[in-house]
RNA sequence: GCCCACAUAGCUCAGAUGGUAGAGCGCAUCCUUGGUAAGGAUGAGGUCACCGGUUCAAAUCCGGUUGUGGGCUCCA
């Protein structure tokens, strides 16, 4: 007998052999139907393997995101099978892993593009193949078997896989007369597939390089049953409806317009209107917290792009543009002005650190592709400032800037996530230099308490850096907020500063910015609020909407006076019954409405109802003027 | 930039197999003066994204351009 241990501990015998769904159905029916997969001494298994020596096994099961994964794994498979049924020859499988909300799988075919149309064949294959209730069997092979398989049935992709993985024996994974090399582990059979539904197809590269063969990508998801796969639909749904792309049209925020050329956001008046709120509020933030605000002009001198470096590493994204012989550069970053502004000083270490704070508007020529309503554009603002410090003072520069986001984002209430990356391969700099900012970035994550991924060699070429990311709607993460190192401007500009010893040094720069682009943040922020923006940030605070004609002298009266007063207020007299005024103001997600009737004007005062529906108790203009005051002053 | 799809009124969308366009909402005018999510009547809006081709005839078929959506690569 070997002896099983489980997460509680407890040990319990089995005859050599026994595999974990024995050890499932052991425990109780209800697990054995759960289980999908195995942990054998920490190692992910089938339900089938054998048990042969003493270890510990720990059950997985379908309700914990591995066992999801593993469900979507084997579903991938399914497609795949489907798939290769359906087109068999034309086609050539290469991976399918699960992702967060479903999986891919990643065709090559030069004779069939997949389309949605194929998509309703490959799912009732799919469902054929799951009722067949086909054994999805494990099996070892040599590295040369699995090539000269994959090899024979004409799946060079595979074989190119194999080729690379390196191991002198792979797993393999039948299910009917479909085999497909996977490390696993799977369902026991295609029965277990409950609810699948294929969602979109899309061009990949072969192994994520451009260079490479353009593959045809299709995603799908699966759930254990049909009503989780029903809800997850509806929440798309939901989802789609806080699209910062349809809000920004119903609210009449923004557009975008064909004339004037992709990626070029205009702002409504009160998308421009929120944006300046927002843009107020980051100067103010800005000056507490000891930034000088500063600004430099929207086009620069094609030479001094060279001198900084961006003309050989950033000119497929600049704009250009010659008058008079003479070549400039549209920005498409603000650090040239600032490092020209710290220049136009000789620096002692006493004028350490200077911050220099600018709302920059630059221009990128992001490819055509990528772009996406606010949160990819050509032309955008960010909130934008350099820090020039001694080395001594870098570890506190960077935890005040994190203080800062954080801060920040407590105000607009985002969850957000951290990452920091490191040195490249490609990289310039020291060692030393690398060393002490990589430390400072990550001391400075511990002391302010942040939970940080690391990727290894994902920095700049010119510095390490902090990432924060924001989901918009769909749980798609954008960045935002970064905190970059960079040891070549302040080198290439020649930047010094005259330390204590008298001698000339050279400071140290921190790049960052806190919202990000002001039009992604907004984006983003249009999304996390569904539309329904605080109080303070409310392009349009209140409305004041009058019962009848009778009271409309006294609703224009209290209308003049709290835009006075410095309420955002807008006034509706127009000839239509309360109820339709209402409902107007609700879709414009207009915090308070004013009503004015005889009532209220015999009074002198205004009934606020807030667009949850809830009423506040009649007040005076006055007392209303106050309480918004009151309310923004606390970000709510 | 690459792959797939899409582009009809301000918005959401109808318009088999080619025969020069329709609804709802919105907008305008009139009636209605109505207390917390839609009062009624009438009316005006479209070079069917743009350019070219096939055809007696193109919103419809083909090609290109621009823009948009979902991805890939890249990135705030």
């Amino acid at each position: 007998m070997i002896q099983v241990q489980l997460p509680d501990g407890s040990i319990k015998p089995f005859p050599p052999g026994s595999t974990p769904r024995d050890v499932a159905a052991a425990l109780g029916a209800g697990l054995a139907r759960q289980a999908v997969a195995a942990r054998i001494d920490g190692q992910l298994a089938d339900l089938s393997t054998p048990l042969d020596r003493d270890c510990r096994v720990e059950l997985i099961t379908l309700d914990s995101p591995q066992g999801l994964e593993v469900y979507r794994h084997t579903a991938a498979h399914l497609m795949a099978h489907a798939v290769k049924d359906l087109y068999g020859d034309e086609v050539q499988v290469t991976i399918g892993p699960a992702i967060e909300n479903g999986f891919y799988y990643d065709f090559y075919s030069e004779r069939h593009t997949f389309s949605p149309e194929d998509f309703e064949r490959i799912e009732a294959r799919m469902t054929e193949l799951a009722a067949a209730d086909l054994p999805v069997v494990r099996e070892e092979v040599s590295r040369e078997q699995a090539i000269a398989l994959f090899r024979s049935m004409g799946e060079t992709y595979k074989v190119q896989l194999i080729e690379d993985l390196g191991e002198p024996r792979v797993s393999l994974y039948r299910q009917g007369d479909f085999v497909d090399l996977c490390r696993g582990p799977h369902l026991p059979s295609t029965g277990r597939l409950r609810a699948f539904k294929l969602t979109s197809v899309a061009g990949a590269y072969w192994r994520g390089d451009e260079k490479n063969a353009m593959l045809q990508r299709i995603y799908a998801t699966a759930f254990p049953d049909k009503k989780e796969l029903k809800a997850y639909l509806a929440r798309l749904e939901e989802a789609r409806k806080r699209d910062h792309r349809r809000l920004g049209r119903e609210l009449d925020l923004f557009s975008f317009n064909e004339e004037a050329g992709a990626g070029l956001v205009i702002w409504h008046p009160k998308g421009a209107l929120l944006r300046t709120i927002l843009e107020d509020f980051e100067r103010r933030e800005h000056l507490k917290r000891g930034y000088d605000l500063v600004m430099g002009p929207q086009i620069l001198r094609t030479e001094l792009w060279k001198t900084s470096g961006h003309f050989d590493n950033y000119r497929e994204n600049m704009y250009f543009t010659e008058v008079d012989g003479q070549s400039y550069g549209i920005k498409p970053m603000n650090c040239l002005s600032h490092m020209l502004i710290y220049k136009s000083h000789m620096r002692s270490y006493r004028d350490l650190p200077l911050r220099y704070f600018e709302l920059g508007t630059v221009h990128r020529h992001e490819k055509s592709g990528v772009l996406h309503g606010l949160l990819r554009v050509r032309g955008f603002t960010q909130d934008d400032a350099h820090i020039l410090c001694t080395p001594e003072q870098l570890d506190g520069e960077i935890k005040g800037v994190l203080e800062f986001v954080r801060d920040v984002m407590g105000i607009f209430g985002f969850e957000y996530e951290v990452e920091i990356s490191t040195r490249p391969a490609k990289s310039i700099g020291s060692d030393l230099d690398w060393e002490r900012a990589t430390k400072a970035l990550l001391q400075a994550l511990d002391d302010v308490g942040l939970c940080y991924e690391i990727n290894e060699g994902d920095g700049a070429f010119y510095g390490p850096k902090i990432d924060i990311k924001l989901k918009d709607a769909l749980d798609r993460r954008w960045q935002c907020a970064t905190i970059q190192c960079d040891f070549t401007l302040p080198e290439r500009f020649d930047l010094t500063y005259v330390g204590k010893d008298g001698e000339r040094h050279r400071p140290v720069m921190l790049h960052r910015v806190v919202l990000g682009a002001i039009e992604r943040f907004i984006g983003v922020l249009i999304e996390h609020y569904a539309g329904n923006f605080p109080l303070w940030l409310a392009p349009v605070q209140a409305v004041v909407v009058n019962v009848t004609d009778n009271q409309a002298a006294y609703a224009e009266a209290v209308h003049r006076q709290l835009r006075a007063a410095g309420v955002r207020v807008k006034l509706d007299l127009r000839n239509e019954k309360l109820g339709f005024k209402i409902r107007e103001a609700q879709f414009e997600k207009i915090p308070y409405m004013l009503v004015i009737g005889d009532k209220e004007m015999a009074d002198g005062t205004v009934s606020p109802r807030y667009r949850s529906g809830q009423n506040l108790s009649p007040m005076t203009p006055d007392a209303f003027v106050q309480f918004v005051l009151d309310e923004c002053k606390q970000y709510r």
